[in-house]
DNA sequence: GTGGATGCAAAGAATTTGCAACCAA
DNA sequence: TTGGTTGCAAATTCTTTGCATCCAC
């Protein structure tokens, strides 16, 4: 049920770079050291990401924080990566290409994101669909403390 | 499946205020005429509502927008609202109390809310717990664009 | 060479917080 | 009376934007 080791990824990670990098030149994007950078970091991520923690994850100074709104912006646009905003009012960016859709996870003490390989709630929304609306998706993640954390008397960021 | 008139309540407005009002007491807090007004305001929307959009839609000058985040995250601590941030990053509060738990379609062009009083993940957040986690907790809306956006050529926004 | 991209800094928007005055219990 | 609340304003945090410079094509 649960993914541990490659929790969203039918491809290997460079071949999802390259398809990434092709979707960019497709819409006449240019492919630079910021957004290869920004795209390996959220590829090796494997979930879900904060902007902050995506930048800061990025090899020393390779691209400013501007930069990463920026093409994450734009990446979205066009299909690379979803933007949602879980329970915390910050945004959170996905790599979606490549992989299947699925759920996450994630501990609300040390933000580790885990995959979870089902989703229950695709049927539900052809009930959305009936109900006469166009373009229909979903977000469904879950949130708890893993059992290292709870372990912890102190909420230290310790995966 | 999808409640038009009442998206949440069980109860009559009056019943729900009291109950609010209850829980506050209950909590040791005090009820004063601005969360009156927040809780009455909150109760009459019946659904999820921005924080902005709240305090407008309260009586002219009776509350500050300051006290509005304030009590309102009083409120979520003792369960009386729940918090979540849907696609655009504002905080959206909804009222809890008497109502059953629940999700969400919203429309990607006007952002009209719509409840829906189903809810199959409860079943799931077993899974995650058997995973080790606690607190386990989920979040699941739907997005779409209404069919009367979806009949508009242009994205104005008119529910 | 040229227009798209970036870095830096400043602007905005949303939310939180400090503090003195206020008022519910 | 008294500590929880509020209003107002300043401070934070997150995100966007202006503009000159830079670089991918």
């Amino acid at each position: 049920m649960v993914h541990n080791h490659t929790p969203d990824s039918n491809q290997a990670p460079p071949a999802r770079l390259e398809e990434a990098l092709g979707v960019l030149r497709e819409h006449g994007h240019r492919i630079t050291r910021p957004r290869v950078a920004i795209l390996e970091a959220l590829i090796a991520r494997q979930g879900p990401v904060a902007i902050e923690v995506l930048h800061q994850s990025m090899p020393n100074g390779v691209c400013d924080l501007a930069t990463v709104y920026r093409c994450l912006a734009a990446f979205e646009k066009i299909g690379i990566v979803r933007r949602s905003y879980f329970s915390e009012g910050t945004a959170i960016y996905e790599f979606t290409l490549g992989g299947d859709h699925h759920h996450h996870i994630i501990c609300r003490e040390c933000q580790k994101v885990e995959a979870l390989d089902f989703c229950v709630v695709e049927g539900l929304e052809r009930l959305v669909r009936d109900r006469g609306y166009r373009d229909v998706s979903h977000m469904l993640e879950f949130f708890g403390v893993c059992s290292t954390c709870a372990e912890k008397p102190d909420p230290a960021k310790n995966p």
